[in-house]
DNA sequence: TCGCGGGATGATACATCATTACGTTTGATA
DNA sequence: TATCAAACGTAATGATGTATCATCCCGCGA
């Protein structure tokens, strides 16, 4: 088994380590970065992270009960784009949906196997997707910016879940 | 010049050969697959088919004028439907757009170099990010399904305009 | 400490993209 | 020609994303 490589998270991982790392991630580059993770930001990005799915801005909207008050669409999007600039929150466009970056590995790159059955999204480690795409662009003439690869699928357990 | 090797449409190639060859080849699949090519359809292929650049469904709803009748989204979203499971289209996920599927040829597969200049989609030859794919899913125990590449840059013809 | 300037917020409205529902029409075929 | 499923026409609604603008808050220099 391959459980030792699998980039997605286990069924039972310490999932508030994840999301205090994630703050952690998203506190650091912020301040190396002279940004501001406000509490607006801060809220967001812990919604985000309380998953390993992708979710919906409304979804976020929904769950998000801040003081309470409720918050307009624009607020979460505000947080969501801002949060993407920092690289800590990607948008899975299939979807319409938004998932925490996995982690700070280098090199895990733009690639998201996606859980056609749980939802679940791993960020494996990229590198020879990028190789490819970069070759790809090359033979193209194509001036290469970014890629995102969105492929879908069964997660190992959802996979042995449904047969063999 | 990698103008042989390039995906991309020529400044002035025969367009209407992509049209009229986009049409054979959609009739020839309906006859293989025993579905219908109607009215309807057709004419939502060719408005698809008359850009290189990805068209959204309103888009096709505003230039559809079909005996001075307006379609409502509904169809507009049928037919491109049915021409998705039939191949011929393809829906550019982080544009809320569609393209006609560039050509016949194999392995082209699901890749799409989307100039961020001008919007003309290309879908190069994606053997080789296909055989990434399947290895990066190998090792993370992930069943393959089906896999979309999004890549975003500057087309030949746009990136020799902008500067270089 | 005061005041300034720019970024972030709160709130309303609106724009864009996509689906559901349901009755009617059409076309293949027995 | 009778029948049935597929496709259509139409209206309504749901889901997602932006624009705008007044206001607030924070860092910073006088």
């Amino acid at each position: 088994m391959a459980a030792e490589s699998s980039p997605f998270p286990g069924r039972r991982h310490d999932h508030d380590a994840c999301i205090s790392e994630g703050l952690a991630r998203a506190e650091e580059i912020c301040r190396v970065r002279r940004e501001r993770l406000t509490e607006n930001r801060r809220a967001v990005l812990e919604l985000v992270l309380a998953e390993h799915q992708p979710v919906g801005a409304y979804d976020i909207l929904e769950r998000f009960d801040w003081k309470g008050r409720r918050p307009a669409p624009a607020q979460i999007y505000r947080a969501l784009s801002f949060l993407e600039t920092l690289g800590i929150v990607h948008r899975i466009a299939s979807r319409n949906a938004y998932v925490a970056c996995s982690g700070p590995k280098e090199g895990h790159g733009t690639v998201f196997l996606v859980c056609a059955e749980c939802g679940t999204v791993a960020e494996p480690n990229g590198a020879g997707v990028g190789r490819s795409v970069r070759e790809l662009a090359d033979v193209s003439g194509f001036e290469l910016h970014t890629h995102i690869l969105e492929v879908t699928g069964l997660c190992p357990e959802c996979s042995q879940a449904s047969g063999v």
